[in-house]
DNA sequence: CGCTCACTTGAACCTGATCAAATAAGGTGG
DNA sequence: CCACCTTATTTGATCAGGTTCAAGTGAGCG
């Protein structure tokens, strides 16, 4: 919340996560080919440094949220100051696409790493629905993925242990990362990537406790799976990780 | 999969639902105060006995399914055999929002009851959402309903005890029947209803073995919160019940 | 009558939580 | 750059909520 462009009408073309072409940004591309048909749609942008709160619980947002650059989370806060996480965002994500619907969510987004964001008025981006048939087949596709990552998120959490959880939150990252072209490969086809998230981000994202997180790290590293340091991330072996991932 | 009534186009009211006035059945009432709007749209009715599959996760479905009575549930198996329940489907309900834009699903759907459902063309369907604003409101507001749902059940899993879930798990079920006029409140305020389901759905739903369910529910009724039996479900102390639900 | 499936109950076990203390990393003001 | 403070991570010891295993009781059904 430190830097507000004032709002001004701009093609909804969004530079920062064009290149991703993926989620709601990638409809971008769905619109360029033919360059006279650029929606003009009102959007801010907006800066937030990491550890603060994009937006709450309460707030009616008459705005659609679009990560630019950066990390996010969707977390909900129970009563006793226990966290569970919905969901990473990464650049190209919509917060929500029930906010496209709805003016209300039930849990806040925080910045994990500084953040740049887009917004969209709810009502310019429900009406190029009506009139852009690829924007509207972009937006479904969001929905859809949005929808079975939660899905995935119950099976882990009803039926999968705390070593699988871990290394699947993680592998799936990797897989979301890497479509952003967000991850590099070694000559050894270890897989690289930036990766800020705190032990107890992760903890919050599995049901777990930071204490056995920060266990099963030491597990995965002492096995020549991983390597982490300096917000980064090395899966050594992928295959290797992704048997443990799976595992049943 | 036993009766199936020959395809034919009739009206989209679905009379076995209607009266429930919910999800996408209740589009039939946004519909019906204008006759001359009526749809016509193809339609398909199936009756399907307890325990049998309506539809498996390989399916290519050029049809989306809508419950008219009896339960169901969607389910996902894990490759050791274990299941989870993402979510019980009850008269009124679309199987999932997400098969009107996608012609797959990652998870099967089995009748838990005998059950009746209709099913409707996806190209149909979606092409009614553009001339029919109504039908779409109705939709995006199940789509979210939806994914509150698959959120709440991602907190419950995450972070509460086994109590809490499936007393949460209950209490969910209760409110959704009351909803559809599927519940009975008795002179001491006790919240009756008919409740098909087995421990090992409960089980299967809130990530628990069938065993521990057992042990909960037993404790449960020693606590003289609830009452089961005959498939019927009593909630004898409302209040008690939703403090458990809660704690925390 | 004999089966199968659902539920119950108890005992032993185990995964992950909790508690506690020590170490390492940042971040800030001087 | 240092001193100080706060936040992360590590590691070990103990605890507990649920699982697993096992055996027994019903209830519905062909």
């Amino acid at each position: 919340m430190t830097a507000t462009e004032p709002s001004r009408p701009v093609e909804i073309t969004c530079t920062a996560c064009e290149a991703y072409g993926l989620s709601l940004c990638g409809l971008t591309k769905a619109l360029s080919p033919s360059s006279a048909n650029h929606i003009q749609i009102q959007q801010t942008s907006r800066t937030v440094p990491a550890r603060r709160i994009i937006c709450r619980e309460q707030d009616l947002h008459d705005a659609v949220p679009i990560i630019c650059s950066g990390w996010a989370a969707s977390v909900v806060m129970l009563s006793d100051a226990s966290r569970q996480i919905l969901s990473f965002l990464l650049p190209g994500d919509l917060v929500s696409t029930a906010l496209l619907f709805e003016p209300r969510s039930h849990c806040l987004v925080e910045a994990i790493t500084d953040v740049v964001y887009r917004t969209f008025k709810r009502s310019d981006l429900k009406a190029t629905l009506f009139t852009h048939p690829e924007i509207f087949d972009k937006l479904s596709k969001a929905w859809i993925e949005e929808k079975d990552r939660a899905d995935q998120l119950i099976v882990d959490l009803g039926r999968r242990t705390a070593d699988e959880r871990i290394a699947r939150l993680m592998l799936n990252l990797a897989e979301r990362l890497s479509q952003r072209g967000m991850t590099r490969t070694t000559e050894t086809s270890a897989i690289e990537m930036e990766f800020p998230l705190r032990q107890h981000h992760i903890a919050d994202a599995t049901g777990l406790t930071p204490v056995h997180v920060s266990k099963v790290l030491s597990e995965f590293r002492r096995g020549g799976l991983i390597k982490i340091s300096d917000r980064s991330l090395i899966i050594l072996d992928p295959a290797g990780f992704r048997r443990v991932a799976h595992m049943r």
